[in-house]
DNA sequence: ACGTCGTTGCACAGCACTGTGCAAGTCGAG
DNA sequence: CTCGACTTGCACAGTGCTGTGCAACGACGT
């Protein structure tokens, strides 16, 4: 009784970890990617992906929550404490950017309505949290912008987005990639070129 | 023989205007409509739209031409003559707003690598002008960035996805979005915010 | 050696969609 | 009115996916 369900589940465990692991990077590369291809890639049989899954819909549900979660706790952790807007918003890009996958995963399902009805909801408290250090920005002068401070929010999302194309094309090295997304970020929300290098080169040197 | 075809040609023509300016508006929603959607959103039943086009895949490539073309134009025609690049690039922007209808389409039928492969062939002649253009400016000191000016295209492409994605949940209103997004692009390459908004008052003054 | 649990392979029903065929309509031009 | 074209409604085969059932197989701890 000491290490009861230790048997065969920790081979099951691993394979659901696999699981998890290989369809989110399955469906990072095609959101419509079907149960064979993920079971397939992950090296599994259809029908075993059935047995820790009961549907399409719940592992990329459990895949969305994990996602959540991880932005959640990486752009908390990084701006805790922090009382300027642009570093905040700079330590919160180059956190979220670290985790890169989890966030494209969550806007390439959120485009196709169908799959998962909920990611804009439960990605929204993440959004707001985003929308006041902006807004708060904003007041103080930091930032500048003809754009509401919520739809300068759908800009930085599809910066990030953008920049990992780049990546993905081969046109910045991912090394570089994450200070030049937070750069350009920076920028976008109307702060001067050289304050944001500066910043960025400050924030990003004790890692 | 006057007027040979005009018979129900007339009718049978403005059907296939209707199948794909509806056909635009509802991939524009669900880059997966089926053609069942399409038709029922065009008044008509699916079998008629096999009339006039063989395949979905058909209807969808006439459909990406057309928004090639018409991007190609509005982009020469926006910048033909105009020396300064961030001019250039704030007509070019300005431009291709007017018409981000058939540029969303792209983009999203893009993400699917499944429905038509060649899209971004097709996109390449039309981002190779950006891409000049913004290295032209790169070069002479009028825009600056972490990035090279492949990234910055890409950069530019997803910023007026976002502004467009603001604009339908209502954040920003349609009239000031143009010229918003155009401010917002030119920032982003590291035109300082006050000269970019006074470019963008000027050049779309005589609109 | 034995039972348990995960895994496999196969088969099956159900669904949604594509593309096609065909007979019966409809509408406008001559 | 009548011809010719476009359209409609229906039926059909084919495909690819989901979710489930079931029997056999494998591995691992005891």
């Amino acid at each position: 009784m000491t290490a009861m369900t230790t048997g065969s589940s920790s081979r099951a465990d691993a394979n659901r970890r696999r699981i998890l692991d290989v369809a989110l990077a399955e469906l990072l590369r095609d959101p419509d990617a079907s149960m064979d291809q993920i079971a397939r890639a992950a090296g599994v049989v259809r029908r075993t992906v059935y047995g820790h899954f009961p549907s399409r819909e719940a592992l990329i549900s459990t895949l969305v929550d994990g996602a959540v979660q991880a932005l959640a706790e990486a752009d908390a952790g990084a701006r805790a404490g922090v009382a300027d807007p642009a570093e905040a918003v700079a330590r919160s890009v180059l956190a979220i950017w670290e985790i890169a996958d989890r966030y494209r995963l969550l806007v390439a399902l959120a485009q196709r309505t169908v799959t998962v009805q909920g990611i804009r909801e439960r990605l929204a408290p993440l959004r707001e949290n985003k929308v006041r250090l902006l807004q708060h920005g904003l007041d103080e002068g930091v930032f500048s912008s003809p754009l509401p401070a919520s739809a300068l929010a759908y800009v930085h999302e599809q910066m990030l987005f953008a920049v990992t194309e780049a990546v993905n094309d081969g046109l910045v090295t991912a090394e570089e990639a994450g200070r030049a997304a937070t750069v350009t970020v920076l920028t976008a929300a109307g702060v001067p070129a050289s304050t944001a290098t500066e910043l960025v080169a400050k924030v990003s040197e004790g890692s």
